[in-house]
DNA sequence: ATAGACGTTCCTTTATTTGGGACGGGTGAC
DNA sequence: GTCACCCGTCCCAAATAAAGGAACGTCTAT
């Protein structure tokens, strides 16, 4: 299965052999292989797909098993320093203009810090209105429709916990059944329809990009005030906010759900 | 910092536009580095370190950032897919079997589960006594070497709690506090010496073997009874025990303490 | 304004990679 | 038991793919 490879991949040119290997590594992804089927599958010769697989092999970056070539150990310790080093804003970032240009809305981007969500970059639409979040905030993580993307995967004790961290003071038993209900509709949704509760009008759609683990790492939301985001334009920005989350997810190395 | 890569690598031939780019991956371990100053350490032309590093690029193996290159985000899509395939097992193989052939003793290699230890796998040695663990065993994890060693990196009560889950009853607080002041010797000599409280006379040298996450993810041990593995032996053989341990840790993508 | 460094593109030469063919070993069928 | 088939491995001449010199545009620091 997989797809095959009917693509000609634009490719950089004068780089036949790396391509090559690299053609090897994405077939052995999915799972152990021979070196005579990667021959085949890949319409190189024996020889070139031997030759290629023993010098993958001498780096590590294949092993050796009874049926035949796996991933290698030397990829473990690239993916550690890979997921040290890489920069989940810069990577989102074409795909969050993307959004905005075709939305024409502010397109914000943030991760978890704690109890917390921290704005990290945002692309200004065309949109007069701004939303006065900059890239640096801080908020309760309970309390914008960001925060909420990145809770989704956690459990109803923790959201109350963070919900009655957010409201500061003793909610009332009622409000706290109700975000919890909340956060079961954006569950079930995969994304968050927020209305700010601060009185200010402020709407957002916010949802979870995934990384390679299938773990929530970022999330990305339009914001704008309800004036311009009605439930009309809402209902229709909402699938595009969840393809871009989809997109930065593949490009983070998210496989789908599995 | 990381070994220079002086040496001309043995390498497969035919390969050397592979050898150059998995060169430049690993020179990106050490952080973000510009394409002119790979072209200068890796002695090839601009030009080369261009074209190579535009391939990697265009495969999502390394991304941009202001600084230069770095790790892409296909290394945390293979990171954890290797995780999954990776052997442990296999890969330490090679390492056990050279110890055994080096110290004439049994090797065996055992991880985790739960609150027990399992063995995996044994490299009998040339020794006439064998020590009866065989592939497959199941056993409190406080009560073998090779479990011990899986346990270093715990706290003190866990510590306490698996070896009173261990001992079945409720063993004297001397008992456990010894244990607890045995264990603090093993974690600062990074190795546990282990002689089997059964009365058997079995006793072991054991390593935990650290994967790309600096976790311990299996232990490898030598095992035999006392009457062959004398204090005098023990002292010969650790060193190379640890030895063991770190080739393998190395193996599987260990980078050493961060 | 100038000099240097970086990333990029083009083009010719050369050396690297290619793949056919052959060998040895292992496995299963007959 | 022999035979046929498929695997991984090795060798070598041919040809293609990759190397690198040179030149350009841009940006920054001097």
């Amino acid at each position: 299965m997989s797809d095959s490879d009917d693509s000609k991949e634009p490719g950089v040119k004068g780089t036949q052999t790396l391509m090559r290997a690299l053609d090897i590594m994405d077939e052995v992804i999915d799972g152990p292989i021979r070196a005579a089927d990667l021959a085949r599958k890949l319409g190189m010769s024996k020889t070139t797909a031997h030759r290629l697989v023993q010098a993958l092999k001498s780096r590590n970056y294949l092993a050796v098993t009874p049926d035949g070539f796996a991933l290698g150990p030397k990829l473990l310790q690239l993916g550690v320093l890979a997921t040290e080093q890489i920069d989940f804003v810069r990577i989102a970032r074409p795909f969050m203009e993307l959004l905005s240009e075709r939305s024409g809305f502010c397109v914000f981007v943030g991760k978890r810090e704690g109890d917390f969500s921290r704005h990290l970059d945002r692309v200004t639409g065309t949109q007069r209105l701004r939303v006065a979040t900059a890239p640096g905030d801080r908020r309760p993580i309970a309390e914008t429709g960001l925060g909420k993307a990145l809770l989704l995967d956690e459990d109803e004790a923790t959201w109350e916990r963070l919900y009655v961290a957010a409201k500061g003071g003793k909610p009332s038993r009622a409000a706290i059944n109700s975000f919890i209900a909340e956060m079961r509709a954006h569950k079930a949704r995969g994304e968050v329809w927020h209305d700010s509760e601060l009185g200010d009008g402020v709407r957002s759609i916010a949802t979870p990009v995934r990384d390679a683990k299938g773990q929530i790492c970022i999330a990305i939301s339009i914001a704008s005030a309800a004036h311009y985001l009605t439930d009309e334009v809402r209902a229709t920005l909402a699938p595009q906010v969840m393809r871009s989350a989809e997109q930065i997810g593949a490009a983070v190395g998210y496989n789908g759900p599995r």
